[in-house]
DNA sequence: CGGCCATCCTGCACGC
DNA sequence: TGCGTGCAGGATGGCC
């Protein structure tokens, strides 16, 4: 479950890797993945010399010196294993020689990740994603006011990747408790205060969590065996049954917007009118 | 517009 | 121990 901290951590790894290398080869495993693989995919990315690589929301963008671009998402379990020294797991979809004699493969048990490649300015994948949340346009005063032209459920709204992008699951249930609002709480009715204080944790979970280089749980490590510490941060996704470390209340794991979320019934309010 | 559901897929945690 | 079942989850698309 990749998330804008965890792409980001992958990002860096990637950047590190891969450019300034020429693309020798590319194979393909299979047809595709969440969607087939874009005609002719191979000879597209074969002789490239690999420039950039950007993030945007939960996808990775690589840059090529003619102007394409790889789009990557990891969906669920996607993950590049670079320097790799097999390319023979049974998930192993993609591979990437390089000019250095490195490989790296995409795994991905899952197969919700995708890849794709494209020209220009407009994917029709990241067209609509709403702002980055560590980006300076993600201001308090934006949060205010976008959250009362909504009349939605709060977790769901935030998982929305078209009002904000970057936020799944785990730091949806973490910005929540941190600020004390119900996941169940209906955006236009939270007040200002607490608005603040929601603007606020995202921002500085999202940036302590890329300090740590994300979360990783067992059977998810993003680089060769590099994986991230913020798992020992989490306060309350993964928490049920424990008590609430600030009340000491039994964390609760509930269902909203068809997601398992963790809750905290007496620190977190809920915002209904 | 918003909520809800199905879909994609595999690994894993259950219960018997 | 081993099998079957059901669930999780990011994003999309359809339905009401």
């Amino acid at each position: 479950m990749p998330e804008l901290p965890e792409v980001e951590t992958v990002r860096t790894g990637l950047a590190r890797s891969w450019i300034g290398k020429r693309i020798d080869g590319v194979e393909l495993r299979r047809e595709g993945l969440r969607f087939p693989f874009p005609e002719g995919l191979e000879e597209r990315l074969t002789g490239r010399v690999i420039k950039q690589i950007r993030r945007r929301a939960k996808y990775l963008l690589i840059d090529m010196d003619n102007g394409d671009i790889l789009l990557s998402h990891l969906g669920m379990s996607g993950k590049w294993i670079l320097d790799s020294s097999d390319s023979e797991g049974k998930h192993d979809h993609v591979v990437i020689y390089l000019d250095d004699g490195s490989m790296s493969v995409y795994n991905d048990p899952r197969r919700f990740g995708v890849l794709d490649i494209f020209r220009g300015e407009s994917h029709k994948l990241l067209d609509h994603l709403g702002p980055e949340p560590l980006e300076d346009d993600f201001t308090c005063d934006w949060l205010l006011e976008n959250l009362k032209k909504k009349k939605r459920n709060i977790k769901a709204l935030l998982l929305d990747q078209s009002f904000l992008s970057g936020l799944g699951n785990i730091y949806v249930d973490e910005s929540l408790w941190a600020s004390n609002i119900h996941p169940n709480s209906i955006s236009c009715f939270i007040p200002k205060r607490k608005v603040i204080q929601l603007h606020n944790n995202i921002r500085i979970i999202l940036s302590e969590s890329i300090r740590q280089l994300g979360t990783t749980f067992i059977n998810f490590t993003f680089l060769n065996g590099q994986s991230g510490n913020y798992s020992n941060e989490l306060k309350i996704f993964g928490n049920q049954g424990k008590p609430c470390e600030k009340c000491l209340n039994k964390v609760k794991k509930i269902k909203v917007a068809g997601r398992g979320t963790h809750v905290c019934n007496k620190c977190q309010k809920k915002f209904k009118s």
